[in-house]
DNA sequence: CTGAAAGCGCTTACAG
DNA sequence: CTGAAAGCGCTTACAG
């Protein structure tokens, strides 16, 4: 009471903007948001009064009339080791935070495992608290996030299970025929034992890189089972390639589902004595950093994770604001050539 | 041209839940923020109707006359590569999301390698759009952010340069005397030639880590420069290597400030041929899951990073509530043998 | 081109 | 314990 005058450190508000320049406050939230029919000389005045206080629009005031939120979810349906263990991740919201730098939205980062129907971020997300959303690396359990397009704009990375709806956007790659380019290359080296680390049967990634390899290898008159699945992480990669060389000792040559995945079935190569790619030649998929980042410099198939991640951001924005958008944008992918095959 | 927005039905309010409970807007409003002084029967009618409704407060109505933003932003004064590269980060941001998830606050991403006085970030923190800020990974090179706690709430992942300020909140560890440890291990395996791969110059854990390093070996009557610096990467871990190797063939231990970076050494020292830690121990910094991610196991001095950043988020959130809490916080650390040293 | 006025959905003294 | 009323800081028809 008595020190409030002190305390009275509180921003600058439009009234006073008004007062200081002389107008309404019409005409200043006019000026603000560039309306165009104001006067020249007064947008002037207006402007020099909001720099001589320093003021900023309040983003709550603003959201309570607009109903905007100016707000984006980022929702990472994975572990949180497995979201920043991958550098293809990385470079994924590289990508994102770079499109939304140049844009008025901010980013509201939501990382679980698990996204039960009442989970704080299912709740988030249906409440209002966001006006879109992007969703990296979606899972098929995750069936609330598969209907999570009708309650708001999303745009997914990686096409999700639903993919044929009218509302479901997302960007990718084609990886199947990314993972048949892979294969065929294994195939132009001569190698006819080919298995793959295959990712999760329950992402979409997982079971069109499969499907890739699969064809590649019927292409080749090839056929067999050899395939077992990762989780795309270093460890899992290791453990697929045990199990497969446990299966077939005459296996000389993999395609790799995910770079980080190869590295680890590039250390149990290693340690068994293999070369790469004398005995076992090896394609990865990414052309994360994970590809070079090694002992053994890994042929890979890439994908422009960066740009993909661009593309989220840019195409959520773009609908946001109502503009026309591709509902379904695939990237190219193309084969990096180096040691490891 | 999208409809897709078309009529999707707005949200219930306070007035609507009014109605139907048949009480005032205030009456609900009481209920709704846990007031004691309402009669339990009201409670329980009030509680039905917002059930029936689905009722959720609109967030922006209540930041507007509460003057908060129930948000708190995660600053990244890094590459995003860099930050999504370490594994100790997704540590350290895992327990952070793990703390908020249990609060009302809502974790705002920021990742910029540049955070210039008029930077969007920069703006946006001055801007009263955040209650709080946690700041992980700080260069002395932000002076803006160095200032930042003066402005807002903040809590920093690692001791800042300007620790000795009163109003500036951090958790760390005790770098040095944890450096020390590790060093000291090197030493009593009866290594002399005991280098260092140190942390970036300007970020006080790299300081503080070659500190410690020295005392170690002040201790040991042990005396030389043998240090590089790295930039906690892979790529400068290895470079860090070779650059040693170059000045002193004669090495026979290092000790490096990041298991990332000591990855990168283990790399540079398989191509040469060197045994480890036969020719060449290894000691590292963090235990994160790169320390056991590689064909080399490494021995190294554990810091508690997901307790660490659980303790940021809990720290915050305790100061944004008004209560008591640490201005600082250390948390203890390990040495985890395992087999590079 | 400009201002007065209503309203976005909430909270909180202030009176009963 | 409860309600009427004022107000948080903004935008936007609506009249001039």
């Amino acid at each position: 009471m008595t020190t409030e005058s002190r305390t009275r450190r509180l921003p600058p508000t439009l009234e006073e903007v008004a007062a200081a320049a002389g107008v309404s406050r019409s005409t200043v939230s006019r000026v603000v948001n560039g309306s165009t029919k104001v006067s020249p000389e007064v947008v002037e005045n207006v402007n020099a009064a909001i720099e001589r206080l320093n003021y900023v629009p309040n983003r709550a005031a603003r959201s309570l009339v607009n109903r905007q939120t100016m707000a984006i979810a980022l929702v990472v349906p994975e572990e949180t080791s497995r979201f920043f263990g991958d550098p293809y991740f990385a470079e994924v919201v590289h990508g994102i935070a770079h499109a939304m730098e140049s844009s008025d939205y901010v980013l509201n980062l939501h990382v679980a495992s698990r996204f039960a129907p009442n989970s704080k971020t299912t709740k988030y997300l249906r409440d209002g608290n966001v006006d879109g959303a992007i969703v990296v690396s979606h899972h098929s359990s995750d069936i609330f996030l598969s209907g999570l397009g009708d309650t708001l704009p999303v745009v997914f990375g990686g096409r999700p299970i639903n993919s044929d709806q009218p509302n479901v956007y997302y960007v990718d790659v084609d990886n199947a025929e990314a993972a048949a380019m892979g294969t065929r290359h294994l195939i132009g080296l001569g190698r006819t034992r080919i298995a793959t680390i295959a990712g999760p049967a329950d992402m979409p990634a997982g079971i069109d890189r499969t499907a890739g390899w699969h064809r590649a290898l019927a292409e080749a008159g090839i056929e067999h089972d050899l395939i077992e699945h990762g989780d795309f992480t270093v460890a899992g990669g290791a453990r697929a390639m045990r199990a497969l060389l446990d299966r077939d000792p005459s296996i000389d040559a993999v395609f790799v589902a995910s770079d980080l995945m190869a590295t680890g079935a590039v250390t149990v190569l290693r340690q068994l004595g293999k070369s790469i790619p004398g005995d076992i030649a090896i394609v990865g998929f990414d052309d994360s950093p994970a590809a070079t980042g090694g002992d053994v410099q890994l042929t890979t198939v890439l994908q422009p994770s960066r740009e993909m991640g661009e593309k989220m951001a840019s195409m959520l924005i773009a609908r946001l604001r109502g503009e026309e958008t591709d509902r379904v944008y695939i990237m190219g992918t193309r084969l990096v050539k180096r040691d490891s095959a």
